[in-house]
DNA sequence: TTTCTTGATCTGTTTTTATATATCATAGAT
DNA sequence: ATCTATGATATATAAAAACAGATCAAGAAA
């Protein structure tokens, strides 16, 4: 109900990783050392409200003081806009949607292998492809990669294919960071947070 | 828009004085020395975030972040409650309406004489007995002395009607504060306060 | 294998809070 | 004139953050 230091500490953690801002990243960006960022989102240390306040600048959060009993009704709110990590990519419905499905089906079989390796792998990759732009010549491979996951499920041979996927992904997603993607879209190709965030206050 | 630690700071200060505490009694509640609540009301220090969360919580406020783009909504929010200091005191809706109308009435004559001293303490007297719980026995009392202004309007003759519903006043004050008033509600005669805060988290 | 990134950790130094205690001037009340 | 409450300051000490820079191990990429 209430907030404390480890909270606090929680909450900027999950805001920078909602921004795929590694601590270094973020230490340029609010002029704190990375060695206390680790401090801090570890919770050992009980910082002052200024280093506070950079960090949180940084972040797109706001530090407030609201009323316990507003308390509830700030908490729904701010949820609902925290919730959204990913952010305007400019990637087309069609992209977007062959990827959540994709990640559902990986889910999916998830529940039947919990315990692999390579699939938690190729979880993580997807997810990544979501904050970068993945240009519409993609798709393609997106929704096989889909199709051929969904045909292997439960089954205990669908190993090589989540491997074969997997590193297909790894490939796709070195691409579009480094921007030698064969689309058009070559100088859109970054990752996320730079088109939104590029001028701050 | 963006807050700063003289923002915080002056929060933190109109909270405790919404709520009628002096820096000593804040201290005793947030555990914290009167001294360093005075430097940090001036905006003197950099506080730490723990010191901010226990001062916080015994003003009954609470520490969040919240994103960049839902602050204008919390901050109407919030100030919806905290822009309501006068706490429940008990008082009859008519000793209430009274107090509202002679704050009304002072108001209004200090438009004519903007420099009055002596109206002044009158309205600050005035503020300060909707902390308290005041009796109806001295209805008749509050009535009379909103009749007596409303008719010395516009006069320059008013100091001393000013004047002497001042000293009236302070005496009423003293009377509640100390507890002696002649009223059977002489215990609850109180700040408001202790009346819903007696019991802390 | 080699290289790079990431987050955690260590060392040493500087700066500042936090705390306890006391004092002070002011303003109000009696 | 006296007593009290208030907020701002002063001093001294202890604890801790802030900072800079280096390093380390694990994971992933080349």
């Amino acid at each position: 109900m209430e907030y404390s230091l480890t909270d606090i500490a929680e909450k900027l953690k999950a805001a920078r990783e909602a921004k795929n801002l590694s601590q270094r990243q973020l230490s340029q960006l609010a002029g704190v050392p990375q060695s206390h960022i680790s401090k801090i989102e570890s919770g050992h240390v009980d910082l002052r409200v200024s280093s506070l306040i950079q960090l949180s600048r940084a972040l797109g959060l706001e530090l407030t003081l609201v009323p316990h009993n507003t308390l509830p009704a700030v908490k729904t709110m701010a949820r609902g806009a925290v919730h959204s990590p990913v952010k305007n990519t400019g990637n087309t419905s069609a992209v977007l949607n062959a990827l959540k499905r994709l990640e559902r089906t990986t889910r999916d079989l998830g529940r039947h292998h919990p315990t692999d390796k390579l699939l938690a792998q190729l979880q993580s990759q997807i997810k990544e492809l979501r904050h970068l732009r993945v240009p519409d010549s993609y798709l393609e491979t997106i929704q096989q990669a889909d199709k051929q996951l969904r045909a292997t499920e439960q089954q205990a041979a669908h190993l090589e294919t989540v491997g074969n996927t997997l590193s297909e992904f790894r490939h796709l997603r070195n691409s579009l960071v480094h921007g030698l993607s064969e689309s058009p879209a070559a100088e859109l190709t970054r990752p996320a947070y730079h088109l939104d965030e590029h001028d701050d206050g």
